[in-house]
DNA sequence: GCGAATGATGTAAGCGCTTACATAGCGAGA
DNA sequence: TCTCGCTATGTAAGCGCTTACATCATTCGC
């Protein structure tokens, strides 16, 4: 019942390779051709048939995102990133979604099966061995995005820069005594956020109290949750040590930070300021200060590595890591002027 | 390079009719080959063409999701729900996303391309009937996604009944003069929640005040942002008009009434109670009271219909109704246990 | 023990398109 | 006029798979 190239041809009175020719802009077909036929097929209603391309030409203009939970706002934003590059290519977008980590494996699998895509954008997700030997053995572009690995294309942020920052900002706000909150020891950008949340504790002279630490050990999100925002901070305040301030690895977790200061009467920034990180939409009707991942620019930037790549199978790996942007609002100071401290975006290729 | 069918066969020692029978669960093979084979692929690393798969048996395995403006919480949720739904068939999702609805056209044209995806998902957006047309001609399953149109199934939430129950809800709470600011006259949804909000000011025999009425005239998200929030409800107090409640018909514009209303030193809710309509994430943290669409819900429903529409193109349309569901907090009144007032989800086919 | 039914497998014709190669037509240079 | 070299088009062989139909070997009923 639908139209192909051959209705298209007989109508015409040409061969398929003609009509074939037409659409795929092949200079080789006279102007006159090229005009009745497309005047036919528009008439007719023809559409090409895109599994019968991809078949004949052994490639597809599908490209996959995995994503271990997609209901979050900082996926949201890349992924409109991601949408704005695509949009300008002639790439669709399928988008697989885990439940958590561990659901991740069966979506690659079907992401990587063959035909399906041209290439996979996986998402915060760290690269097991068994992994990276499927990829490879594939041979299938792949571009991380929010993790890192020496042999793939990756797109992510400067976490220890972010957690640096994040610290210094409180002690330049007076904070001596700083907390942390801290995503599960699964978590590579919660480690490496710890890491310069320490590197800027030393190069202040300041203590590293492991009192003042707490690592979730939560499964969930990795510990980026509420829930476990909440607990943690309750720990610290009960332990007695003395606190001034709190750089907590993620805005999901800081929001039941607050609550729980608010529930334990503890003023914020008064009696302790926190800094989060990722500048959820949330944060900014909180007055949340926090550090900005420049999530747009990530997936735009993802897209344009994995057509790349697509084009270009054996060139050198690159790895972008962009910086965080410290965002200064009411729970870390009045003076929201060191806002713009912190601002531009570095990227460096490897 | 790849492994196909054939390198399989000729390994084994049988026909390609034989491989293929086996990876569709044909009963007419036998156990020990069925096994071999199994095993062989395995070892040999074969995965099934998808596209020449597809050509062949004239199908195709994915879902397509045509979507306005995906950086939206209202999405992102209802994709949560089309995700896991879809998790449990062997469909994975396509997802177009427009730049506001002009766009949409554009992406649904991509989505409709012959063999691309087995059905379609068209959210918000009201069909013109070019639309309709090109759709009936194409005779692709479809299904409509917070919006109605006689021939096509569809899931909405009840928008009159919305808007009765949140101006009841503010009568209830003692309000007598109450405002609305609506979305722009092109969005259906807006045009139904006033038509519940009159009708539930004419039941309790309270005027509809012209003066108490704003209607966005921006075209950006069919005026439903902070800004277009902000400016009306400025423009209604300056009208004059006395004003003790408003209802508005997004809790994106809500959060821009509410700014206003705290720039302009009315309080809120001694002054002006104000419900919204969404139940975006955000509310919860702002305490805005609100009606909750079931998004998650409706995107598993809009997954099942599509799936029961390519299964049964002849089947009769169905229009399912969600009930939104009033969460008073903080910004319509102080007795929260009115929140469960309105409860069920009702849902009806036709 | 014979024909028929049943089960396992093979043969081959597509699915709708792309593309290398062949060919026809035509103007230009000799 | 003949040949060379273009250009425009046709022919046909895939791309990797599915599936109707054919074939052969068993098995069953009687």
């Amino acid at each position: 019942m639908p139209i192909t190239i051959y209705d298209i041809a007989s109508e015409a009175g040409v061969s398929i390779a003609t009509v074939s020719r037409v659409f795929n802009n092949h200079p080789r077909v006279s102007d006159s051709t090229r005009a009745r036929i497309l005047e036919l097929a528009d008439t007719m209603g023809y559409m090409p048939h895109v599994s019968a391309r991809s078949l004949a030409q052994q490639t597809t203009n599908l490209i996959s995102a995995v994503i271990p939970m997609l209901s979050n706002y900082f996926f949201m934003e890349v992924i409109r990133g991601l949408q704005d590059r695509l949009a300008e290519s002639d790439y669709d977008l399928l988008v697989y979604s885990a439940h958590g980590i561990e659901d991740v494996d069966a979506q690659l699998e079907r992401a990587l099966q063959r035909g399906r895509s041209a290439g996979v954008m996986l998402f915060s997700t760290p690269l097991l061995p068994e992994h990276t030997k499927r990829l490879k053995r594939r041979n299938h572009p792949v571009v991380l995005v929010d993790s890192f690995h020496p042999e793939f294309d990756s797109v992510s942020v400067d976490n220890v820069l972010g957690g640096s920052v994040a610290t210094e900002h409180l002690i330049a706000q007076g904070a001596t005594r700083i907390g942390l909150i801290s995503g599960n020891a699964q978590s590579v950008p919660a480690r490496d956020r710890r890491t310069g949340y320490e590197a800027a504790l030393r190069r202040a002279n300041l203590d590293i109290d492991p009192r003042l630490i707490a690592v979730s050990h939560d499964a969930d999100e990795h510990g980026y949750n509420e829930r476990e925002g909440y607990a943690l901070v309750e720990r610290l305040l009960k332990s007695g040590a003395e606190m001034d301030a709190v750089f907590v690895a993620s805005d999901i977790q800081a929001l039941g930070v607050l609550r729980a200061l608010h529930d334990h009467n503890v003023g914020c920034p008064e009696d302790i300021k926190v800094v989060g990180f990722d500048d959820i939409k949330i944060s900014e009707y909180v007055g949340l200060s926090t550090m900005r991942q420049p999530m747009y620019e990530m997936g735009r930037l993802a897209v344009e590595k994995i057509l790349h790549r697509i084009g270009q199978p054996d060139h050198p790996t690159s790895h972008t890591l962009f910086a965080p942007k410290l965002v200064a609002r009411d729970t870390s100071s009045g003076n929201v002027g060191t806002a713009s401290r912190v601002n531009g975006t570095r990227a460096s290729y490897s």
